[in-house]
DNA sequence: TCCTCCCTGTTC
DNA sequence: GAACAGGGAGGA
């Protein structure tokens, strides 16, 4: 499931191997995975033309974009089980392919293709021209990226609401990028009861808490993302963060901080795993 | 603010 | 052959 450190890796991997090459042909396997109303297939890539070159392949929150000369914005969402990968020229695509674009032969680089492939087919691609993807409502309301975000206007987003902490963590519009694994991670290693309602910590802990959010995530980009179950880079290779977790996918084993058992529950609809003595219930406020 | 739904491969 | 994984849209 991709999250930030994910797709930061994904686009890291894929930057090199696509910027500065023409796109010659897109081909949709699965119609619904290029959303609809943003489909200008034929515009972008018209027969007999060379295609649209790559300028730029960028992050943000979880979004992957590919930015395209002349002006066509390809903005990725793999949800759960997406991946992009550069393949040889003369793969064919797999039961999971849902686009595949034709990379045009470069300076050094042979013809090869750039796989969308998703198994659940959550995930989708938004084919767009620049002024209509800045008007975009999912991408004009897209929280802060958390790295770099300063504790003053994180505490001022999530004060006094009465949610659950890590229900807001999950929110895209408070901030953006963090999805289950790292919401957890970063709600154990401050200390912090996921369930805890935002109003009832203090700044002191919403400070702290925004640290670990930080910590995890740039560690998690060091060890090149978390590989459980689909995750791969573009290269198709797995990260490492996975051996780091401390609470995901560890309900009923031992805390590392205090030996007792892990917690499962459930927060904003998500399996949560936490240590209910190094995380201990914030005191409610009225 | 919370719940349901979408979707399919994997695990029990 | 059922439970489970979960991001985000949409409705209660």
């Amino acid at each position: 499931m991709p999250e930030l450190p994910e797709v930061e890796t994904i686009a890291r991997t894929l930057a090199p191997q696509i910027t500065g090459r023409a796109i010659s042909a897109a081909r949709v396997l699965l119609p619904k995975t290029l959303a609809a109303g943003a489909n200008l297939l034929p515009e972008a890539f018209p027969e007999a033309s060379p295609g649209p070159r790559v300028t730029a392949v960028r992050r943000r929150g979880k979004l992957l974009l590919i930015d395209l000369e002349p002006g066509f914005i390809l903005a990725f969402h793999l949800k759960m089980t997406g991946r992009l990968m550069v393949r040889d020229a003369k793969t064919p695509p797999n039961t999971h392919t849902r686009i595949l674009f034709d990379l045009a032969p470069g300076n050094d680089a042979k013809a090869a293709r750039l796989f969308f492939d998703d198994a659940r087919t959550f995930g989708y691609c938004r084919l767009m021209r620049p002024q209509d993807f800045a008007a975009w409502p999912f991408w004009t309301r897209l929280g802060p990226e958390p790295l770099g975000l300063a504790p003053e206007e994180f505490i001022q987003r999530v004060a006094g609401r009465r949610g659950a902490i890590k229900a807001l963590l999950l929110d895209q519009k408070v901030i953006a990028g963090i999805g289950n694994i790292y919401a957890d991670e970063a709600c154990f290693r401050s200390g912090v009861h996921p369930a805890s309602p935002a109003a009832s910590l203090t700044e002191t802990r919403l400070a702290a808490l925004l640290q670990s959010v930080q910590a995890v995530l740039e560690q998690s980009i060091e060890e090149c993302g978390s590989s459980i179950r689909d995750y791969r880079d573009a290269n198709g290779d797995a990260g490492a963060f996975q051996n780091l977790f401390r609470v995901y996918g560890r309900a009923g084993e031992a805390c590392f901080n205090c030996g007792g058992p892990l917690h499962k529950t459930t927060v904003a609809g998500r399996t949560t795993v936490f240590c209910p003595v190094c995380q201990p219930e914030a005191v409610k406020i009225r």
